[in-house]
DNA sequence: ACATCTTTTGGCACTGAGTGCCAAAGTCTG
DNA sequence: CAGACTTTGGCACTCAGTGCCAAAAGATGT
């Protein structure tokens, strides 16, 4: 479904606007890479593509959207996973493999531009923001999915497994990228066994 | 040194500069809880402050800023607080007494403004994402500092110790505020005392 | 192949956030 | 009160993002 099955089978009109979008993404995230984030225009990135600012808006609600197009993909998957798939057992438990699961069926090229986007961000302040946007907007509608199909009435304790779990992730996706992304999405399933796995002592974690 | 000592001690330029970036707040505040927030300019703010745009901008970097002013207090006063005060103990358990000590140190009116921001923010998407920013570079200051002062060399649990501390402070703070924010501060320690109570056993919450 | 309907695009003018610059005003020191 | 220093105002500018509508291109039925 993430994958690629979307090339050939679609309308003309859907596939054309699917490789717009999809250039406007690569060409951003290459001149964001090559120039600096800032000293990039959204026009520059436009003009890149051969197409108006006007469409590159209509594809990407914001500059950073723009810039974050891997992260976004990845999200996506992982609630369409959550809102589809069955969730039983420990919640961070359930969340965790279907982050395993939503990795796995991504894209091919997809490690390589969520490395360089790691990259972009940690160079770029502004960034740096509204990479946590989709771990806060996906918790919130995971804790309501969650809370839909578990019946789990404590929101306090729900919100906070899934908000261990982000962290977790934001912090596995941390250091497997300033390790320089080692082996691919691979590696990047090993840094997070790693950080699920020191959760339980995190708690007790002293000098 | 959060409190309120800064009145009538100050040399009269900066006594008058703080009074405009407090009113510059206040009425940010105030007029975007009225009026909205997308549906109120920052030239508004200005005007009613009797104060050019330009001055604002000096005073805070960007109309989020302007916005968040009582967050970006709390944040300062704690990692203040870290930079200064002793650090043993567990991590957590020291961010956590951290995180009291601060709160109980903040101006009188800063429950409500708290308070306040908080439904600015239930009611801005776009606000949504900068409530994280602070929590973000507090993380890594804390970080930082942490790593310093301790001696702890392992970056992802040390991470991952600062960002579920977080967590739980993300998690009280949004139910406290969603509650109503009842008994000001006192309330909120109260929703951090449960939500951090909680921590232990959220990796085996299941339905 | 043609007319028609629908979706997508381009281009333009516009709003609003945020910045650089410099002169004017205000504050501080002696 | 003079001169040093800091803050402010105002202007012109860049750039992100939007509303609008006409033109282009794909889809559909005959």
């Amino acid at each position: 479904m993430y994958a690629e099955p979307d090339l050939r089978e679609l309308p003309l009109r859907e596939r054309k606007k699917l490789r717009t979008r999809r250039a406007l993404a690569d060409t951003a995230l290459r001149l964001f890479t090559e120039r600096g984030y800032d000293r990039t225009t959204c026009d520059d990135v436009a003009d890149e593509v051969e197409v108006s600012k006007r469409t590159l808006f209509r594809n990407f609600a914001t500059k950073e959207d723009l810039a974050m197009a891997a992260d976004a993909e990845l999200w996506d998957a992982f609630l369409d996973e959550i809102e589809t798939g069955p969730l039983t057992g420990p919640v961070v438990e359930t969340l965790r493999r279907t982050i395993y699961e939503v990795l796995t069926g991504l894209d091919e090229d997809w490690d390589r531009r969520f490395l360089a986007t790691r990259a972009l961000v940690a160079a770029t302040p502004a960034l740096h923001v509204h990479g946590l946007r989709f771990c806060a907007t996906t918790i919130d509608r995971a804790v309501t999915r969650v809370a839909a199909a578990t019946g789990l009435a404590d929101g306090l304790r729900l919100r906070l497994a899934v908000e261990v779990t982000i962290a977790a992730w934001h912090t596995a996706s941390l250091t497997w990228s300033e390790a320089g992304g080692p082996d691919g999405r691979r590696g990047l399933i090993r840094h997070l066994d790693e950080a699920f796995s020191a959760l339980p002592d995190v708690l007790a974690l002293a000098p």
